[in-house]
DNA sequence: AATGTGGCTGCATATTCATGCAGTTGCTTC
DNA sequence: GAAGCAACTGCATGAATATGCAGCCACATT
């Protein structure tokens, strides 16, 4: 039995782009085109109707933008992938796209092997990206650069810092970690000192990205 | 010219990885193996005497784990790249990868041209992950689903919760909004109730990455 | 005019937090 | 083995926080 074919659907209104996305689906036996739409809203409308499993986004199109497009589209049908196509590298519009369900984020430029790779990968369950714009999103999470504080915790204050950003009370993280609530207090005096700061919210802050 | 070799080393306790990967450094022209360590320790000592440009890191080792290693390591040699290695798909230690200063993460299943390509992209400041992983990344920043409830706080609201995360007490807050300390407090009770918490740390957390 | 509503203020109180002081254990160092 | 030190526990207390109840005002609805 041949292996189910991958539903795949475009969204861009550059014609040019369209139809060489179109041509590379085509071409491909594992994949299947379902449609070639010039803009969000007809999208929006036609999507629904014949649900692929992965939708190629162009992110900037006139009228209603790539990111928008996603945010509702998932919103509707909440099992497509999407794989957003962008020229630029810029952040912001990663990181939104991100918060609006898209799953993967590629150049424009990257070459048709991985393109296609990058449709077969979102299926199953991954998130490809470009290794440039992955990069963006690693820097989100580390610490700006530098040295924080944070650096010389022992595991012991790390694991309490990180029970003290998910609200629990002393009480609740002395349980957690089969000490007493006085040493809690105790952690949260030596952390303090070491953060230099004064307060749990301080803490928090810095140890979330400080 | 000959471009320019990138220079590896390898941080791995299992001995047969250690070989498996070496000879696949070796064999591979473009790049040079510089070092081959067993455990973290000894990488700290010898790393900085001759920096590599891209580290191989192993995640879980005896004694001193990866990611501990990791974080000493960007301390002492900030400009190194490190890309993890691991055969979990455990979510916080990609996390805390990320955060110890890591650029990227791979499965140890990934074949060998898919690594040796993931030590060029590190090289040329990319964070290649594995799909896999990198969805993990992904939806930590999408909303779990439909709209975090910061969306629609008011102006005054967000001010108010702004302020909360740099750590001033209502008094202070207070001042700087020019408002009465209990409006403070009528600001925490309404926000409070629109985040679902019960804790100034847990509307911090929310508020910055919910 | 009466009613309702949302934004703000005031007051009260129970809970949680921040921090000083002191005592224990166990391990290292001279 | 005495002294030092680090990790932990205990107790005490003032400061800060969370939340209930109630009153005020401006403005919209009936």
């Amino acid at each position: 039995m041949q292996v189910m074919q991958i539903k795949v659907a475009i969204v861009d209104d550059d014609k040019d782009m369209r139809t060489s996305l179109a041509t590379l689906i085509r071409r491909t036996a594992s994949l299947q085109l379902l449609g070639n739409y010039a803009n969000g809203e007809i999208a929006l409308e036609e999507i629904p109707r014949q649900p692929p499993d992965v939708v190629l986004m162009d992110i900037n199109m006139p009228g209603m933008a790539g990111i928008e497009c996603v945010r509702q589209l998932k919103a509707i049908v909440p099992a497509v992938q999407v794989l957003m196509l962008t020229v630029y590298e810029d952040s912001d519009s990663l990181f939104n796209s991100l918060k609006a369900g898209a799953s993967g984020y590629l150049l424009k430029r990257t070459s048709s092997s991985k393109l296609l790779e990058a449709v077969r990968d979102v299926h199953a369950g991954g998130s490809p990206m470009s290794p440039q714009l992955a990069r963006r999103v690693v820097q989100f999470f580390s610490k700006p650069q530098g040295e924080s504080q944070i650096t010389h915790l022992s595991p012991g204050e790390r694991e309490f810092l990180q029970l003290l950003t998910k609200g629990y009370v002393y009480k609740e993280i002395a349980e957690q970690m089969n000490i007493s609530t006085d040493t809690v207090r105790y952690y949260v005096r030596t952390v303090y000192e070491k953060l230099h700061v004064h307060s749990r919210t301080e803490a928090v802050v810095k140890f979330l990205h400080g």
